[in-house]
Order: structure tokens, then sequence, then C-alpha cells
DNA sequence: AATATGACCAACCGCTGTTCT
DNA sequence: GAGAACAGCGGTTGGTCATAT
């Protein structure tokens, strides 16, 4: 279908958004759901057709998106249900809470596919270079049962073209493999492949039972033995990738289970929205005169606007905004003044 | 210091599938 | 059943920033 009728029906803006059309998004949103998306952009003031305000909402405005750089598990993670789907970008997405397809699109284009040819995989087949070459015919997407799903970390230097198949051994990233790692049996399934205990990953039949399960046990290993930091960094924090300045996100627990499903489920006609465990970590951020220069202007602003801060000195707002802060963002917003 | 190049990423475009009338 | 409206998806584009020359 394309742009939307209403597209075309009036001027429209387009580009990037301003924080005054962010502003009216979330308010939107958070009054009154998005329900019909096309009628969000009248209801909200804003110059915007749906489809737009759908996009915004979703990969940026939504507060239980994690955004920050991939870490080293997730980016293995994408790059093994790639092998198995394909550019299934939503599938894949689906699989990382609090990772949009347009974030996990845009690393592989960007990062993953460059760092999958320098260590001689070919990213369509998952194949090795060389065998790609040398067989033409491969079909894309197809996986050879040779071809390695597992992958270390793509920062290290290459091996020798030699040394394929690549990593350990891991099985091999057939349907097979994807079924036995991500829908299993839930009256068997007591503990997450390990490979899965990425922050927030649930496996499709994960239950909540099971997952306090897992966490108790979790828990118990964390009284037990101290924990190294990476260890600290992928399991227990949810703002991922370098957190300059982030001073606290170690101290929370990984809520993403509970969080991510309540959000996610609908409970009356409009689409759900709320506000949820994931977003507490989410707002687990610096104050003004932090280090914090990579958070975008919604991180620290949108909690604010939905009137709810896990930050222990909620400033003065109540869908007011804090000024301090606000000006501040704006001005990172270059186009914008 | 100026320019070129590349990486990153937000947003748009066009398509398909589903739902509604 | 047909067409319109809509949601969602994947590919692509264009702007910005950082780095290299």
């Amino acid at each position: 279908m394309g742009r939307h009728s209403c597209c075309y029906k009036q001027k429209l803006r387009k580009g990037l958004w301003s924080p005054e059309e962010d502003e009216k998004l979330i308010r939107h949103i958070t009054k009154f759901g998005h329900g019909c998306w096309s009628s969000v952009p009248k209801l909200a003031g804003l110059e915007r057709c749906g489809k737009s305000c759908r996009l915004r909402w979703i990969n940026y405005l939504r507060p239980d998106l994690k955004r920050g750089t991939f870490s080293q598990q997730e980016e293995k993670l994408i790059i093994e249900l790639h092998a198995v789907l394909g550019n299934k970008w939503s599938q894949i997405a689906a699989q990382l809470p609090g990772r949009t397809d347009n974030e996990i699109k845009n690393l592989w284009n960007s990062s993953i596919k460059k760092k999958l040819r320098q260590r001689g995989i070919d990213p369509n087949t998952h194949k090795p270079l060389s065998e790609v070459i040398d067989n033409h015919k491969a079909p894309s997407g197809s996986i050879d049962k040779t071809s390695q799903s597992s992958y270390n970390n793509l920062d290290d230097k290459p091996p020798p073209q030699t040394s394929f198949p690549l990593i350990d051994d891991s099985p091999p990233a057939t349907h097979e493999f994807f079924l036995n790692r991500f829908v299993t049996n839930p009256n068997t399934l007591i503990k997450p492949p390990e490979s899965l205990q990425v922050p927030g990953f649930l496996p499709f039949n994960y239950t909540q039972q099971q997952q306090q399960q897992q966490q108790q046990q979790q828990q118990q290993q964390q009284q037990q033995q101290p924990v190294s930091s990476t260890d600290l960094f992928f399991t227990n924090t949810l703002l991922s990738g370098p957190t300059r300045g982030t001073t606290d996100s170690l101290n929370h627990n990984n809520n993403w289970g509970s969080g991510n499903n309540g959000f996610f489920q609908a409970t009356n006609g409009y689409q759900p929205f709320g506000l949820t465990d994931g977003m507490k970590s989410q707002t687990q951020i610096q104050g003004v005169e932090g280090e914090q220069d990579y958070i975008k202007w919604n991180d620290q602003f949108l909690p604010f606007l939905m009137g709810k801060s896990s930050i222990e000195s909620k400033p003065d707002v109540n869908f007011g905004v804090n000024h301090e802060l606000y000006n501040r963002i704006s001005t990172s917003y270059g186009h914008f003044t």
C-alpha cells in the first residue's frame, strides 16, 4: 500500500522528529494508547501520517527500548537467529526484548555483515566464503549442516582459513537446532539454554513460573559466588553498550521477562501501553551534570513526561518539563531550535 | 584547516497480509 | 467476493558525525 492515503491529502511533515513532536506523541499514547494509528496524528495534534507516528513510537519512543550498543551475546544471538530465519528482522527482534527490527537490521547491515566477511563467513549463507565461492549454486539462506551457527566474539581476529568450522562444537544452525534451542517442551524446560541468557531474552515457551525459578537459581548462585564483571554486564544489566557514565546499571535485577510481557499484552481495545520494570531500568541514568552524552533526549525526557522516574530526586514535572534538562537536550538537536 | 570517505542510524518507501465494510 | 483501510515488514535512502588524507 505504500504511503498512506492520508499522506496525499494534506501537507505532512517528513524527516526527523522534533522534541515537541515527540512530546505530543508520547502524551497522546500515554493517555489514550495509539488505537488506530491513522487517527493518532490528528488526535495528537501532529502533522504526520499515522505510519510515521507508528514508526517513531516503535523504533524510538517506546519506553521499553533498551538502546545503547549491542552486547557480544546479543550479536551472537542475532547471527544465530539470522542463520535460521534469514532477514526476518521482526522475528529476530522478537527474541531480543528492547531491540527493534530496524535497529537489528541496521546493525546487521552496518556491522555484523562486515565482521562475518572478515572472519571468512558469507553473511547470506553463513557458510565459509571459500565454500560459497566454490559452490555458486548454494541457495541463499539455506544452512549447510557443516556450516556454523555459533560464533565467538566477532571482534576477535579471524582464525586461519583452514580452521573452519569456525568456533566450537555447538550444533549447526539447522531448523532442528533452532527448535531445540528456542521451542522447548514446557514440561521439561527449567533453564533456558546457556547461550540465551541474554538480558530479557525469553524462549518461546519460557513461562513466568520457570522464569521465577531461574531467577531464584541465579540469585542463589550470585550469593554463593562472586560474579565476573562480564557476567554482571550480561546478566544483570539492561543498559548495554558503553554506558558511559552509567552509575547504577548494575543495581537492578533482570525484570525484562515480566515487564516486557506486561507491556505487550493487550488488555483492552487499545494496543497495550504501560510502564514496565524494563522502563525503570531504562531510566536508570545519570543526572544532568553527568557524562552520559550518549543518551538521547527521550531517554531522560521520556520518564518525566510519563510522570514516572526512577531517579530518586524526581524533578517537578508531572508531564511538564524539567527545563534545564529539556534545554540541554534540545540543544543536542542540531536541526531543531 | 579543508576535503573526502566511511560508518551509523533514523526515517521513508513500497510491498504484502489482514481486517473491515 | 471485492475493494478500501490499515498494520506491519524489509529494503533503501539521506543526514550526521568521526576519521583519514
